[in-house]
Parts: C-alpha cells; structure tokens; sequence
DNA sequence: AACGATACCGGTAACGTTTCCGGTAACGTT
DNA sequence: AACGTTACCGGAAACGTTACCGGTATCGTT
C-alpha cells in the first residue's frame, strides 16, 4: 500500500538480532525451562523492540497444541447463537485459551451445511485444539479434534452435545397455563427441521393429555422462530372462530410477533390473552409487559460445551456424552388466570 | 476419540489417489485454467471422495491472498460490538470472503489493549488480508496489512476510521427535548476515556449554550454505558433538590437503567420524565415505553467499515481516510412536551 | 584427576501448501 | 520437414515455526 510493503519480522530476525539460533528464541517465546535467565532477557527485549509476533499459520502447521478453541455458528443476526457466544466467550476467558469464530450465514441457505463442515474441517485440521458447533445441521463431522455441539439440529449425533431439557420446559409452560384455568392454548411452533422445535411440541402435547385436554389442530400454527413469523401465526390464532385465551409460542421472538398481533387486534395483554415464551433472552425482561418464559439458560450451555471441549482436548474424557440443562418458569407479566 | 487417531488427510494423499502432482491438485483446488477438464474432474472426485479440505496454516503461510478478514472486537456481552458484527457479517457474506472473529476481553481490563495489538499482528501477519477492529484503545498498530477501526476510543488515529457523528447527534437529542419545552436536563456520561463519550457531552452542551440554557454541573453524572451505572445515575439525578424533567442518556443501555430508577421511585415515562437514549439498538424498540433515541446505524457502520477494508485489501485508496455516519432522531414514546 | 550429571544451546528436518520454473506432447504454420 | 505455439503437467524451493536430536560447557562427586 503506502512506501515499503514493511517486511514481516520473523523469528530469524529476533534471533540474528539476539545472537542467538532460531530455537533458543522458540524455547523463549513458548516459555520452556531450559533457558539461562538473561537469555531469556536479552531475547525477550529484542521481541519487544522488534515488534515481533509469531506467525499464527507457521506456529500451528508445526506445533500439536494451540490453545485455541473455534466456535462455528450460524448466521449472527439470531438472538440465540449470539448468548451461545456470551457463554463461551467469558468461559474461554477464565482459562488459558484463544477463541475464534467462524459464522456459516443463514442455515436455511442450502449452502450452509456445507460451509458448516467446510469450517470444522478447515478450523480443525490447523489452528484450533477443538470446536464447538452451534445448532450444526450434520450428524457427523470428519475430523480427527473433539467437537461438541450446543442444540443440533438432529437427534443422535455422532458428537458430544448440551441441549436443553426442551420437552420438559415446554410442558413447565403449558402447565402454568392450564394451572391458570386457560383450555383453548395456542402453540406459534418453531422450524420443522429442528430436534428442539420437536421437543416443545411434543411437550405441548403431552402437558395437554395429562390435564385431559382434546388435542385441536387448528391451535397449533407453524411458525419458524423469527418475530415476523410469529406475527403472522398469532394473527391466524387470534382470527379463529373460538381464539385461544393464551399462546404459547415456542421461542421469545415468536412471542414477540405475537404482542404485536395483539396490539393489532386491540387485545391488551395479559387481560385478554395470555403469552409464555421460550428461551428467556435479554430482551424478554424489556418487553412490556413482561414476557413470561421458559429459561434455558443459553449462556450456561455455551459455558458447559466450552468445559466439555477442553476436558477432552486435555486428554480427558466425559462422563455423559449428551449433557441436558434444565429449564425454569420465568413468571413477570404477560399471563393472567381466568375465570 | 474413538479408534485410531485418523489420519488428517492432505494435498499428498489426493495427488497419489488421483495419479496427478501436488501441484496439479493445488491447481486444481485453486481453479488455475491451466489443467485438462477431465483431469480436474478426476482430481475433484477425489478430493470429495476423500474428504479433503485444506490446511489453512499451510496455505497462509505460502500464498499472499487469503480472502479472509479478520474482525477484532471487545467483549461480546455489549450490544454496540454485536451491532457491528452482524454488520460486517453480512457485508462479507456478499463479497467472496470469510471472516474470522477474535475477542479481546472486557476493555476496561488492563490487559485487553495489549490483547488487542497482539491480535492484529496475529492475524495480517498469517491468516487475514486486513482486519476490522472495533472500540480499539491503540492509536497505532504496528502491520503491514490494511485496518479499519470502527469507533476508536481516541481522535487522530493512524488508521481508517468510521466514525458516527456523535455531537451532532447529541445536539439533536437535547434539541429535541428544549423544543418540548424542558429547561431542566440530565445528562447521564459515558465512560470518559472513550472519545465518543467526549463528544457526546460536548454536544450536550452546546446544545444548551445555543438555547441559553445554563449549564448545571449537578445535572451531569458520570456513567460507564453500562444499565448499572445508568440506574444509579438516574438515582442520583431523581434525588436532587430540583430534579430534571428530561435526561439524556449517552447510550440506550444507561437509560434502561434510567427506566428502573424512575420506576423506583414511582415516576412515569414519559408522564414525569421524558428520556433519550443513543444508539437505537434494537432493544430500544421492545422497552416499554419505547424509547426515543439517537439512531447511529450501528449495523452500516460495519458495513461501511466492511466495504473499506475490502477497497484497501484490494488495492484501491480511499476517498477519505475518516467515514463520518449520520445519526438521526428516533422518536417514540419516552418523551412528552411539558408545560 | 577423571567422570557423570546437569544446564543450556544449536542444527536440521519436518509440517502442507503455493509459486516458480521448466519440460513434454500435440498441433498448426511456414 | 522444421519450427513456434499452446495446453497441460511435475519437481523443487520456499514460507516461519517447533520437535527432535545431539553437542559443549560447567559443576559436583569420587
């Protein structure tokens, strides 16, 4: 670009510049033992007043360990990836390791799949000890380093995995709407081709056998997890013949479209409908009113994968391969009792 | 894992299984013209067939381009760095390039602006053609490659800059709050040692200079950005002899703090407080009431930061080495006329 | 005084890829 | 028939680093 294209200063120069051999300042840089002190000095001070720093591309094409985990995610526009990366990013944080992030666009791209193997092989084969992959589409990754998945997409992987406790939690939130004296309670579903979409479902399902409520086909509307989708669900909902007195929606976002449909039919919430969400975001305590939910605790799943992943990159091994988090009723504002 | 330690496999095998050179499989990988169309497909079989996908170290560390930017940016728990990441991943993914993310850490820690330098040097020095760096606390970074910052911490930087005109957009805020007639403003800062900051309250008072509003030091209460800090801001500004009738938060998370204090006290938005933010995240929208705020396209910045980069990278100068973004107001329910 | 142990250091060979240079075969042109 | 051109391909060097092995002082022990 501008004057000189500045020459990159490698470990041959700091070790010309040292007097030293090219390994004596590989031993300094990689902290081993078996350096006199003021070597260790002298050759420290020349990388500091040469600027040096190590070629990342060099150091793992010859070296075993990095200490450098790689997250792989989906498109970075969707509140949940992004918790996932909150999580493991102050996990990495706490311990000697670097993070570096790869995202794979819109997983309903069909290309996404592919970038998704792309990257693990890609990240694998040279400069991270180990990935973490959120909601991966494949079932199977060919790499030799230890992968963990939070929430894949599928059942049975091949890989360790955190998922949530998604039935049980789904069926925590009809419970506490059946408890509140509602019987007409829709369900905005989430994206067909997801495991945990199944869940919540199947969740929904089995709290209404339980409390001997007839199963109506028409409460439950397909949505996709994204706001805009939960719109339009609520709005078919609410213009049903006998409307639902409550929805539950099967993440925070669709609960969201769902205020807003509300807002549009002139039914204030809780009075005349009552709302549960799933997954507990931030931004479920801004809403107003409130946005009753179910808590996953994303944050605490990136933490869990990103222990997994270094226990096994340390050598060690798992006691359970499928860790399952728990949920909880978040109860702020958005239900009311009937009757 | 499992079995033996499976064997990465490399350009070498490829060559052997298709009974071609290295070079020519490289060739092939690389999509050079010169090699026979039958040749390619038989090398591309492989490849597939093998599972091949290729080293990333060994491949930065022989070839100049890699079509990769890097993207550098503190802690991801803000919401001002995720804005700006989902900007720049979008922007990238319409280009042919991939983007490859590092956090630094909290800025607030000693050692994030060392992190921050090592960082970069890592990544132009292998792997990336040219970084993005967000907040940087550096005024200089010592690299051969392109950089472009996105809201550095301090003015005249040696790098390419977007900047987001933060007095002017202040000034937009307070004008706005004098036009409905408030007299009597809070400011809520944010961290001093940011540049943006600075600018912020300039604008704050010079708005009021211009409306021949004096200025009252009491008014002005030191934050950190943070709702922590804009909660015991807005505390301490309700607490006053003669509290405001307006604040003006320095960024849309200290109001939300501001929110809280008000509700402490039994206030109501935007009855017995009108309230400004800044930034316009998108959870300035959900809170109730909705907050009115200072639009900064958070999310073009990254696009525009994005696009000069990838100008740099590819050879082209720039227009201006500084990008100033407009800000505008964003009216919504937090602020009512008085009087 | 001789020897083994220890502390420290250097030379060299890899790692997997691309670039550079060159070479062969086939074909068209004079 | 001889030559130049084109299309295709391969060998070897290089990128910057660390692992491996071996070497030389120095020091304590017998």
């Amino acid at each position: 670009m501008q004057s000189q294209p500045k020459r990159i200063v490698t470990i041959n120069d700091v070790a010309r510049a040292a007097g030293v051999s090219v390994t004596t300042v590989s031993r300094v840089l990689n902290d081993k033992d078996d350096v006199a002190f003021d070597t260790y000095q002298r050759v420290q001070k020349v990388i500091d007043e040469l600027g040096y720093t190590s070629n990342l591309a060099a150091r793992s094409m010859r070296s075993t360990k990095m200490n450098v985990i790689g997250l792989i995610m989906p498109d970075a526009g969707e509140p949940f990836p992004i918790e996932v990366l909150k999580g493991v990013n102050s996990a990495v944080a706490e311990l000697d390791y670097d993070l570096i992030i790869y995202t794979c666009g819109d997983i309903r791209k069909h290309y996404a799949a592919d970038r998704e193997k792309k990257f693990v092989s890609l990240l694998t084969n040279s400069i991270t000890d180990g990935v973490i992959v959120i909601t991966p589409a494949a079932k199977h990754f060919s790499t030799h380093a230890p992968i963990v998945a939070v929430d894949p997409n599928s059942g049975n992987t091949e890989y360790p995995a955190v998922i949530s406790t998604n039935k049980e939690g789904a069926m925590l939130a009809v419970d506490y709407l059946i408890a509140q004296g509602h019987r007409r309670i829709g369900f905005i579903s989430g994206r067909s081709d997801l495991k945990s979409a199944e869940r919540r479902l199947r969740g929904y399902q089995e709290s209404l056998a339980r409390a001997g409520i007839l199963l109506d086909q028409s409460l439950i509307v397909q949505g996709d997890f994204t706001a805009e989708a939960g719109l339009n669900c609520a709005r078919q909902l609410l213009n049903l013949p006998q409307p639902p007195t409550a929805i539950f929606a099967a993440n925070d976002q669709s609960a969201f479209g769902a205020y807003q449909a509300a807002k549009e039919v002139g039914l204030s919430i809780p009075e005349d409908l009552s709302l549960v969400g799933f997954d507990n975001i931030p931004d479920a305590a801004l809403v107003y009113p409130g946005l009753t939910t179910i808590d996953q605790s994303i944050r605490e799943m990136g933490k869990m994968a990103t222990e997994m992943l270094i226990k096994l990159i340390e050598g060690g091994s798992l006691e359970k391969k499928v860790v399952k988090t728990s949920t909880r009723l978040v109860i702020r504002e958005s239900c009311k009792a009937i009757n």
